[in-house]
DNA sequence: TCTATCAATCTTGCATACCAGATTGGTGCA
DNA sequence: TGCACCAATCTGGTATGCAAGATTGATAGA
């Protein structure tokens, strides 16, 4: 059996991981089959996520992880900004500890970037911000970042390149660098950038508030190049 | 029959609005009754609450209230400087319509100050700040806002005094008039010192992690002056 | 051939029943 | 009188069952 803690905590994971896009369909039955419990406890771990808006509900339709509308994108770059920002403006000192569960961390993200394994590499970027509020001391908005950094990679979800990749976590070592050098001024400045970053990677285009868009984007023309002359079927 | 939604939102409110003080027990059966529905919805309401930090559950002994320890409460007004001082600081503009909107309700506070209804008074001096987040466009750090203003409530449970509460508005009413002034700088710095008030009127005896701090409150020997002489009882 | 209607099925919504741990009050023994 | 043990009871934990809305596929009529 698995307990509700463990369900809601895997599929934030597998948020976290990209192994879940926007709209994934997030069946009770399914899960509880899955998780080898009754449909109560997925309920419950489904009810908590709903709180801190990562999946909705649709009556009598189902589960599905969200789908954020772009004000919904906006407002959560925002919030990150804010947040992780202010964190560090207010910043007077960080423990030798922290410096060296921060280090430590970036170290993972460099090796899952090299390593190649996609799900660990997104997980590890999106969880240093949380390891970091941690860090600087606070919980309860660590625990704020979480969500919505699983919220802001719900819109991104333009599969990051290998290369944006190795940029993220290099700005991360420079943050805790500048933590480290107690220049919390930089670190301020430089946590800005890098969030801007990932928000001005954005495709405009890409999820918004259709409904339609998965199937849109799964069904968009095909390129010549990629025509059925180069496809196996057909 | 009354929904999850409505049981979770009536509880928060009754938290924000001092009628529910930190370890007050929460049954589900009582609560079911009083709801006129069943435990069901009670604990869907209750496990949303939970994801929120305003209560929690205790195995197989019951729901409560939360009861925060010091190091909860710093956590919990340094998340609210943050959330709320970055808000005003990257604001460049507030729209003639929320600007209304703020005064009509630091109107509706005034009123209730006036009035005397201790829960209405300190719901309004509590939702102003819910207000101004959502007014300053972002609904997403608003719901951070809310679930941590009522946390904060659940510290300083040493209810307002009438004056304390006047202040309180009449901070409001700068902080808007400052906004409305496009002197967002003066914004901040008015809101530092406002959060920063309220922490410190903290009574650094109450509440903690201390479970017999209710009880300890409750039976705390009685000053002569109050004595059984001037007593009914007895 | 196209469309409208209906039935089968799938999925959540909600209540209830039963289980197990925690608490409390009582009882008997030292 | 005080302490330890036990049973009754209270409370949440979990599973299950049935109801009802939504969807989909089939069928019949135009």
């Amino acid at each position: 059996m698995t307990t509700a803690a463990e369900i809601s905590e895997r599929i934030t994971e597998s948020v976290m991981a990209q192994k879940l896009a926007p709209g994934a369909r997030l069946g009770e039955q399914q899960l509880a089959l899955l998780f080898n419990c009754s449909r109560t406890m997925v309920r419950e771990a489904l009810i908590r996520l709903a709180a801190r808006g990562i999946v909705t509900v649709s009556s009598r339709r189902g589960w599905y992880v969200v789908e954020l509308s772009v004000n919904d994108a906006r407002e959560a770059f925002e919030a990150r900004e804010v947040i992780e920002m202010g964190l560090i403006r207010r910043t007077q000192e960080v423990s030798k500890a922290a410096l060296k569960r921060l280090k430590n961390h970036v170290a993972r993200q460099k090796a899952a970037v090299a390593g190649g394994d996609v799900g660990l590499r997104s997980f590890l970027l999106a969880d240093f911000h949380v390891c970091l509020a941690e860090c600087l001391g606070n919980n309860l908005l660590a625990e704020a970042v979480r969500d919505m950094t699983a919220r802001t990679i719900l819109i991104a979800m333009l599969s990051q390149s290998a290369q944006e990749a190795e940029q993220s976590c290099n700005e991360h070592a420079e943050i805790v660098k500048a933590l480290e050098n107690r220049d919390f001024a930089l670190a301020e400045k430089l946590m800005q950038v890098h969030i801007g970053c990932s928000q001005s990677r954005l495709n405009p285009e890409s999820s918004a508030s259709d409904p339609l868009s998965e199937l849109r984007n799964a069904l968009s023309p095909i390129p010549p190049q990629f025509d059925r002359a180069d496809s196996k079927i057909g």
